[in-house]
RNA sequence: UGGGACGUCGCCAAGUGGUAAGGCAGCGGGUUUUGGGUCCGCCAUUCGUAGGUUCGAAUCCUACCGUCCCAGCCA
């Protein structure tokens, strides 16, 4: 039997997870022996931002199919407007992409390093009479265009020969003219109706230093005669880009047909978009910039910097990726589905441990005083290869504020006066006595412990309805935690309809900070970066602003919280 | 209103003429020393609407409705 025939191939792939048209186009090229069974892919970021969630779908769907298919993915910059684009942004491009477990070999490029074919090509169409020079300023230019409507009009320099063109363009080059005086365009059709084939502008003149070719260039060229021309040098089969290019397919064919080059087949997808987040890089930007979140990787940004701060894994974006599936339809993916991936991923993973948030001290009063003992605790219930840890117990300990009711509602199985409950790995425990603060705050509980109920002992008999968490008094190491909410409190913060800002549903309580957090000794050990799960709390990460006695964690997401929901129904 | 695209369950999304996959969310139950996890079950007689072709339509045709993109010397 055959088991590597391409039927076979196809079968486990299609089994593996649901199609998108991309799987299907690729696989009908590669029946049909379109590109001779390669896949050649490219993500082509501009370095005038960070990257962000959006962006991991594109590096996981070019880089993805190209795996899938025996192919390989370029990574290559697209930077051609010097203006806006900055080395800093190259670098944490490049890291963004590599910790989200792609590789491009050798194969790293910018756009950058075309000028001079680029410039050639250039030349090329002046001489075939498929581009002049036009000394339009930008305002006659906009009025020459027309509108969605009206055709345009040809430009009063359309009809100058080849030679005075080239002759034009050269001296353009050469830096005799001032930036912007002079623009080279298509020559196409200025009735077209898609606005893009209007006789569009193929380079400008833009005195800009490159972070790459120096004051080389006084002229730079325009995105889609870019674009199309360093996919074909590349040896590009499939260019995947988002959807609003799809007005510019018509111009990215026109260039390579004029030229006569290798032509690479363009498809057109929808971006992601997430709920009660934006995605936009000038609203990630403007929130940097105004302060209302500490930097690019604040872990309430999209940003994958700011994911990876925030505990998400590179398995779990990419798992969520393939989730979400690639299609043409524009959606907005809801939040949860991210953080069932995190979740997901982390609970196989993550190692369990005891934290206490918001402390409420007990004393287990017939406890004898001045003993302490090392209870056994499993590390990881998803994963014995995790192996066990000793935790200590002593007569005072914290649990979870929240773990505690003076007068609990019919559902509520944690502690309340008279009530048992058993202490993780450790005893059952019974509530005898609540002391209070002159405030009537409750500052104490007094409890007693029953011996014979130590974990791991036969207690048959002896039911208890929850197991709460706790941290030993004596022992627990203090931690500031950071706990995250959604940035913003609508689900569509782009929706200005009712004459907002998309900041003016920025989230106020977007960031708590707990600062006396109590946490298991085996903390101290914790590295950042490293990922725990605060058992009945959430997911944690130790975060980079840690300092020797003083770590601080951030809330990666909660656990799925059930009680929460019977408690809201209430 | 010119051109280009898209409308399948609350949210994603398969399906390409043979009688609606899957995931997330939700709901119900078993198990559980995490109200976590896991397991089992339920969750679109219907595919934007209206007609038409066909033995048979989410899939083909026609019309209509809705949403998005394009008038940067941005990408």
């Amino acid at each position: 039997m055959d088991n590597n025939s391409p039927k076979v191939e196809e079968s486990i792939i299609k089994e593996r997870k649901a199609s998108n048209f991309i799987r299907s186009l690729i696989i009908e090229d590669n029946k049909t022996g379109k590109w001779g069974n390669r896949v050649h892919t490219r993500f082509p970021p501009e370095p005038n931002g960070y990257l962000h969630i959006g962006h991991a779908k594109s590096i996981c769907l070019n880089f993805g199919m190209a795996q899938e298919f025996g192919g390989i993915t370029n990574l290559r910059f697209d930077d051609t407007n010097p203006v806006k684009e900055d080395i800093e942004y190259v670098d944490a491009i490049m890291e963004d992409v590599k910790w989200l477990g792609f590789d491009w070999e050798d194969r790293l490029f910018y756009a950058s390093d075309y000028f001079d074919r680029l410039y050639e090509l250039a030349c090329e169409l002046i001489k075939k009479g498929k581009a002049f020079v036009c000394e339009l300023n930008p305002e006659e230019m906009r009025e020459y265009r027309g509108t969605l409507t009206q055709a345009g009009k040809n430009s009063p320099f359309r009809d100058r020969t080849p030679e005075e063109n080239l002759d034009i363009f050269v001296k353009m080059k050469n830096g005799e003219y001032p930036d912007g005086s002079k623009v080279l365009r298509a020559k196409i059709d200025m009735s077209h109706p898609n606005i893009v084939m209007r006789d569009p502008v193929i380079y400008r003149i833009r005195r800009a230093h490159h972070h790459r070719t120096g004051d080389k260039w006084c002229i730079y060229p325009m995105y889609d005669f870019t674009h199309c021309i360093s996919d074909s040098l590349e040896n590009i089969t499939h260019s995947l880009c988002t959807l609003e290019f799809e007005n510019n397919r018509p111009l990215y064919d026109w260039f390579l047909d004029e030229l006569n080059l290798y032509h690479p087949q363009q498809t057109e997808f929808a971006r992601l978009n997430l709920n009660y987040t934006v995605m936009s890089k000038r609203k990630l930007l403007q929130l940097v910039q105004e302060g209302y979140v500490n930097g690019w990787d604040d872990p309430r940004m999209p940003t994958i910097c700011g994911l990876r701060r925030r505990g998400y894994t590179p398995e779990s974006i990419r798992n969520f990726a393939e989730m979400i599936g690639v299609a043409k339809s524009e959606s907005i993916v809801e939040f949860g589905q991210l953080e069932f991936a995190i979740r997901d991923h982390l609970n196989k993973v993550a190692p369990r441990v005891m934290a206490v948030l918001n402390p409420l001290k007990v004393s287990i009063t017939n406890y004898p005083e001045n003993q302490s003992e090392f209870l056994e605790a499993v590390n990881n219930p998803e994963d014995e290869t995790q192996g066990t840890r000793q935790v200590p117990f002593t007569k005072e300990l914290y649990i979870e504020k929240d773990d505690f009711m003076e007068d609990p509602p019919k559902k509520f199985f944690r502690l309340s006066p008279g009530s048992e409950v058993r202490l993780r790995y450790a005893y059952i425990i019974r509530c005898d006595e609540v002391v209070k603060d002159d405030n009537g705050e409750i500052v104490e509980l007094r409890c007693t412990y029953f011996p014979e109920t130590k974990s791991g002992n036969q207690t048959e008999g002896r039911k208890v309805k929850s197991t709460i968490h706790w941290v030993s008094a004596e022992n627990a190491v203090d931690a500031e935690v950071r706990i995250y909410e959604q940035l913003f409190m609508v689900e569509n913060p782009n929706d200005t309809s009712e004459g907002k800002s998309f900041t003016d549903y920025i989230n106020p309580d977007s960031l708590k900070i707990i600062k006396n957090a109590k946490l298991e000794p085996s903390l101290t050990a914790a590295k950042i970066g490293d990922k725990y799960q605060f058992e009945r709390l959430g997911y944690f990460c130790v975060d980079y602003d840690s300092k020797g006695n003083n770590p601080v964690f951030n809330r990666t997401v909660t656990l799925k919280d059930t009680w929460a929901k019977i408690s809201n129904r209430a």
